[in-house]
DNA sequence: ATGAAAGCGCTAACAA
DNA sequence: TTGTTAGCGCTTTCAT
């Protein structure tokens, strides 16, 4: 691999000639420049962006990190944060956080190999996102709720937008509402319980204990929660799936139970992944603006860069997406 | 940000023996080391990973580029390399090659920001790819067809799963079968397209022009060639779709037109994403393994990064999936 | 068991 | 207009 030094060497000038040669700078005449350029055609030189961060103290790479690649909207997310990064002259790379003890965490940021990191992922522990942050590594953290110094977030309205589908439900006359929740670490499974029983008291509705399961996000998850709900008698009128996923869980439960909904059970979910308006029936859900969430959360994320310190914490409205599977008012 | 001379001086010894020490190589002392030890706590110490990088001429890190990461089953073959990479105490990282004409292309591949890299997207130069490659930057190209040194291919059996999938239709009767093209650039569609023509030959059928139509792999080009072969009956019998999101377009502009699948028209796909479980009917479609592909493509990288310079390019085996939108056999 | 020193490839202040 | 030089933070011989 051919350096600087040998592009200097072949064109007859210095290295700190070659090196300001090559970003344009007027300074050099046009002539030296057209000789260095040959040399590096003829090498096939190709600066080493390791050197420069090193010199430069800073990568303009910035990191995103999602729990699981897999998750359905995530590609709109990183549209957003994309957008963004490019229009700062940035490139943002996408890693998992899961596997071998995070090795990717550790490699990028706490290893100081990107500027800055927008996290979306419950099971990162904050101690480490504490420690790790700092005035050359602001991180933007989604769905979390965490204070830190360098450390901002942003998350969609998840309480807001459980109490307007419950509210819907409730609306529908349903009054028997069952919940599956998500694991305990997310805060937006949290939240969308919290909307959840805040619709039910405003309705005057109590609770009831069976009626509340606790789930873990995946379809398999909503599936094991339906086979509950079903063995214990009487189903609920309406079951609220604290996200799509677990929501199309239960419905492959009840399709094998040649249960129907809405006509025997509503049931709503969350999220409006694109299999919901797939499924039969069509899925009611509460969306999320995914793409502004990475726009959002990538600005932010510049103007830490650029040294604003406190930056105050961001909610985005969701919005119900009504569809059959929460029945039909006559 | 403390760096390594920093703790050198809190625990009064040499910058050498903090860097061996950090290794717990036994070289040094137990007591040196415990001194070495709480001064990096006492300062919050953090190796500076690109000045490694720089040092030891490696990153330990391998990029999978894909063209957007929206794609349905990308999270699949992500894991695939993931599962390698980490046992070989790699990390990949996920970055796309759109937008802003690739910056990230240019500062991972280009610039040695990794030690390899997998790539998935047709669109990505082929100039550019033979560029790049070299000793130290070996490429795994997937679904590409590019011949270099230092660039290895994985591909799943287009061809043969378009083969199987189109003789499927044919031995449910149909004869008069219309295909929707990928774009151009990508040789998966090129393939696909292959196996269809092979297996219509084989079954002495011959090829109708207006029954062949060009998509970009996208449901709304599915949509639109439904809209085309709608505007010219008849109609033909059944139609390939050259992957399920074209599929999908197609159900759905049919499903405007109360057209039932597969009782007025057959219906077929590409690619198994999991959507087809899910759409009514549910789509017969060709299973491409993709976890395995991501486990093959990283092994042949680190075959390649230890030196292996020749390795064949892999085939991998596709199995189509049949469902409700082909017919039934009665 | 520890330290001194060179160098990875680049940039930028300062000199000439 | 170009060259000299120092240094980014680390690893690793080679001395001691």
């Amino acid at each position: 691999m051919a350096t600087i030094k040998d592009v200097a060497e072949r064109a007859g000038v210095s290295v700190s000639t070659v090196s300001i040669a090559l970003k344009r700078d007027p300074r050099v005449k046009e002539s030296t420049r057209q000789r260095i350029l040959e040399a590096v055609q003829s090498l096939g030189y190709r600066p080493n962006g390791i050197a420069r961060d090193l010199k430069m103290q800073q990568t303009q790479t910035m990191a995103v990190f999602l729990h699981d690649l897999g998750g359905p909207f995530y590609s709109e997310l990183v549209s957003g944060v994309q957008d963004v990064a490019l229009s700062h002259g940035y490139s943002p790379i996408v890693a998992c956080s899961v596997g071998g003890k995070g090795v990717a965490l550790e490699r990028l940021l706490a290893e100081n190999r990107v500027d800055g990191a927008i996290i979306l992922d419950p099971y990162i522990e904050e101690d480490f996102i504490r420690q790790v942050a700092g005035p050359t590594l602001p991180l933007v953290l989604l769905d979390r709720d965490i204070e830190g110094s360098y450390v901002y977030r942003v998350t969609s309205d998840h309480e807001g937008g459980a109490f307007n589908v419950t509210m819907h439900l409730l609306e529908m006359g349903h009054r028997q509402i069952a919940f599956i929740g998500g694991p305990s670490v997310s805060v937006d499974g949290q939240l969308r319980f919290r909307g959840f029983t805040g619709a039910m008291k405003h309705f005057g509705v109590d609770l009831e204990k069976r009626f509340m399961i606790l789930g873990d996000f995946t379809e398999q998850s909503g599936y094991a929660a339906a086979q509950t709900l079903l063995s214990q008698s009487p189903l609920p009128e309406a079951i609220f799936a604290g996200n799509d996923e677990m929501a199309i869980g239960v419905l492959r439960a009840f399709s094998e139970r040649s249960i129907r909904v809405p006509e025997d059970i509503a049931l709503v979910g969350f999220d409006d992944i694109r299999l919901t308006q797939h499924t039969t029936p069509a899925l009611t859900t509460v969306h999320q603006p995914m793409y502004e969430l990475g726009t959002v959360a990538t600005q932010i994320l510049f103007r830490a860069l650029a040294g604003e310190e406190t930056i105050a914490p961001v909610i985005l409205e969701t919005r119900v997406v009504i569809r059959a599977s929460s029945g039909s008012r006559q």
